[in-house]
RNA sequence: CGGGGUGUAGGUCAUCGGUAGACCGCUGCGUUUGGGACGCAGAUGUAGAGAGUUCAAUUCUCUCCACCCCGACCA
């Protein structure tokens, strides 16, 4: 990609209201825009990161059985009433259809997911089924904010597991817990898991937290061992396995994994036949993580005062090519050659083409956009490029070939 | 939903009763080019919306709307 042909331009102000770092520097360097609260476009560069957190979620669902699905964001409204949730999902988006017909927008698939079920599924031999999608979701939100971290639409992966018997399905639970640590630890964010809020659930429903100043939840970690705990309910300050003072730590929940209740399956009828020829009921898993939170939560750990700092695994391209001395047609002539030889070796390449541009502005932009690796070609350069990462401060002159395989074989 | 704040050019902000200006960005010309260069010349506005006060409202008053922050809420 060509810099120069990149929608849109990076703007050297946030714009006002933008008060939280995730949404500055990604609005800033064009990832997102906002519509209203709660409520963004992703641009070219937003979009090619919140993919590649969606392909790395996708494959770590994939080695573990998962099949992908995409369910509608459009819902009767009638299986939500038959759940009651059509009237006690607080931030439940309710619009009339034809005829005065009830509908909802998804924020969340238990009512479509089951009655799919409930009319694929007969025999043990069915089971288990796991399914995920990866979509957008809608909850209205009594008050948006902080970017991308608390907005009213947003992309959510959510795998829906189900089996035989509860005991089968506590197994698999920590085999999604496995797999989304996996994950956290490719997209490089540290994550703690707490016991979730919310109790409505049993001992293993479980938040993936990522401790941060700017984080809008509150856990109490323990000093001595890895317990962490979910503010909202812990009772006292002290830690329940080993007694060690627990401090609190301002945290975003960028996934939450629980059991899902019995009515479910109660209310749609999910059953099967079990090996006896006895009539079960279905139990069931729901492991939820936040695609567009995430990338928020990334821009909030990953940054300076220059700009993002992407890890290698999300960010939007892999090389950020700076040309400068473009006017010299021997120097363009180079980084045309170097940008087509990367493209040939199948690197993501964003190339800043762009002659009329001083060298700091191209620099300021190459920061704060947070590629993580900045090659140099000037009339100062020759036959070599000059390499720098994003997160280091010194440069260094390398080959063609040292510098693919430096790219091809990150850390 | 309670409390607070802000709405003026594409972006960030000045102006503050007498009909609007700077910087960034944009267009053109010229000079520049290793950390957000400079000169000259241009284009761009229903001052969030509505009502009121006034000879006169972007400016004062009221209502509404939008956005942001704190809190409540967050299967």
């Amino acid at each position: 990609m060509k810099y120069s042909k990149l929608f849109p331009k990076t703007l050297r102000q946030a714009p006002v209201g933008a008060e939280s770092i995730n949404h500055q520097l990604l609005v800033r360097a064009g990832f997102i825009h906002q519509e209203m609260a709660g409520v963004y476009t992703y641009l070219p560069l937003g979009w090619k990161v919140l993919n590649k957190i969606s392909n790395i979620v996708r494959e770590e669902m994939d080695k573990i059985g998962g099949q992908e699905i995409l369910m509608p964001v459009l819902h009767p409204g009638e299986n939500w009433k038959k759940t009651g949730r059509f009237s006690s999902f607080d931030t439940l988006y309710k619009l009339k259809g034809a005829k005065d017909k009830d509908l909802v927008l998804g924020p969340t698939h238990e009512e479509i997911i089951y009655p799919l079920l409930a009319e694929n599924i007969n025999s043990y031999k069915d089971l288990p089924l796991y399914l995920y999608q990866i979509q957008t979701k809608f909850r209205d939100e009594p008050r948006a904010k902080a970017g991308l971290l608390r907005t009213r639409e947003f992309m959510m992966k959510d795998l829906y597991a189900f089996h035989e018997s509860d005991e089968e399905r506590n197994e698999y639970y920590k085999i999604v817990r496995e797999a989304y640590l996996k994950i956290f630890k490719k997209l490089g964010l540290s994550v703690l898991v707490t016991k979730a809020s919310g109790g409505t659930f049993s001992d293993l429903s479980e938040e993936f937290q990522v401790i941060t100043p700017s984080g809008e939840d509150t856990v109490l970690v323990c000093n001595r061992c890895s317990v962490a705990i979910n503010k909202e309910i812990a009772e006292d300050k002290k830690c329940p396995q080993c007694n060690g003072n627990l401090k609190e730590e301002r945290s975003i929940e960028v996934g939450n994994i629980f059991p899902l209740k019995r009515s479910y399956a109660e209310v749609f009828n999910l059953y099967f036949t079990d090996k006896g020829g006895e009539k079960k009921i279905v139990s069931a898993g729901c492991f939820g993580l936040g695609i567009s939170r995430t990338m928020g939560a990334i821009a909030e750990v990953f940054h300076d005062d220059k700009g993002i700092i992407w890890p290698e695994t999300v960010a939007p391209f892999q090389v950020h090519l700076v040309g400068l001395d473009l006017e010299e047609e021997s120097v363009k002539g180079e980084a045309e050659r170097i940008y087509k030889l990367l493209q040939a070796e199948r690197v993501e390449v964003l190339f800043d083409d762009r002659v009329e541009v001083s060298a700091g502005a191209k620099f300021a932009d190459a920061d704060l956009i947070g590629i993580s690796y900045r090659v140099v070609i000037s009339k100062k350069t020759g036959d070599q490029l000059e390499v720098k990462k994003r997160v280091e401060k010194e440069t260094k002159f390398v080959t063609f070939e040292q510098f693919l395989e430096i790219v091809k074989n990150p850390r």
